[in-house]
DNA sequence: CTAAACCCTGTAATCGTTACAGGGTCAAGC
DNA sequence: GCTTGACCCTGTAACGATTACAGGGTTTAG
């Protein structure tokens, strides 16, 4: 009596397009599912609730390898949810640092914006600026990486 | 009298990996450089500022096709100026979006961080959270694209 | 004279998702 | 019957920026 639904079903329930469920099958998120007799993909709803779980996860930000053990932990109530905690706290710490990191490139972008009205290239401050390493850059340590 | 660098020396210089400096050439950013007898590359001075401007772009968080707009603006310092306010602004804007989102991811998961010292998965309400989609994702329009 | 440290080219990996190509299956409408 | 469109399948390549090879040549220091 249970219901099984078709990957474009189970897309339009979770709003994941069917090649991502698709993907994550591939890579081991999601146990490879029922098929039809043609062959088609058949999906439970326990499998309709894991692929939330992954979208929700995603839409946090973490990363699929995350997911992946945050689904095995799942996958073994038991056992003990330090772990989680680990995870969610690791990128808690990330999203904490990628923010300050974007905060302040975009403190330093406001600053050269609306410099340059009217004029011409050569001389621009926003062209400048980019052309001069020393100005904003040196003093914190934001020449190392790009950030995205 | 014109000093040229090996691309090492300008990985050196520049904090740019060799690897990135001959990417840039293949996309156009930088123009094809001397070549010594075997065939080496030969950077001048103004190479190691147009590949400072690029570096110093990808720092802001500019993408290389802004950055390649931004040095065709550069090149011709007769135009006008308004095109490098625009990729700006608008990268600014970009910028202040994503932190907005990360912000309000960050929220979220310090709400469910910390909640299961010590307990079991089963009860763990950071994996209860992921698989419970109304929670805290349906009043904001988070559940649509994954936010990096 | 040999080993390390360079350089070259071209290709494939990373991450998550999307977009194809090339093919099969099924429904409704003519 | 037969076509059209909407599905589904597999496998591969694209995106952006960078890194990591493989497989080869050159220079330099010991």
């Amino acid at each position: 009596m249970t219901t099984y639904y078709r990957i474009g079903d189970v897309a339009a329930r979770t709003g994941c397009s069917p090649e991502s469920i698709r993907h994550y099958e591939k890579l081991g998120l999601l146990p490879p599912p029922k098929r039809g007799e043609q062959g088609y993909r058949l999906y439970s709803q326990a499998a309709l609730e894991r692929i939330g779980f992954i979208r929700h996860g995603r839409s946090l930000g973490l990363d699929l390898h995350n997911i992946q053990e945050l689904l095995a932990l799942s996958d073994h109530p038991d056992t003990d949810c330090s772990a989680a905690d680990e995870i969610a706290s690791r990128h808690l710490e990330h999203l904490e640092e990628r923010i300050a990191k974007l905060q302040a490139l975009a403190d330093e972008l406001r600053q050269v914006v609306h410099q340059c009205r009217g004029g011409k290239t050569a001389d621009c401050q926003i062209i400048q600026t980019l052309y001069d390493h020393q100005s904003t850059c040196s003093e914190r340590g934001c020449g190392t990486k790009p950030n995205t």
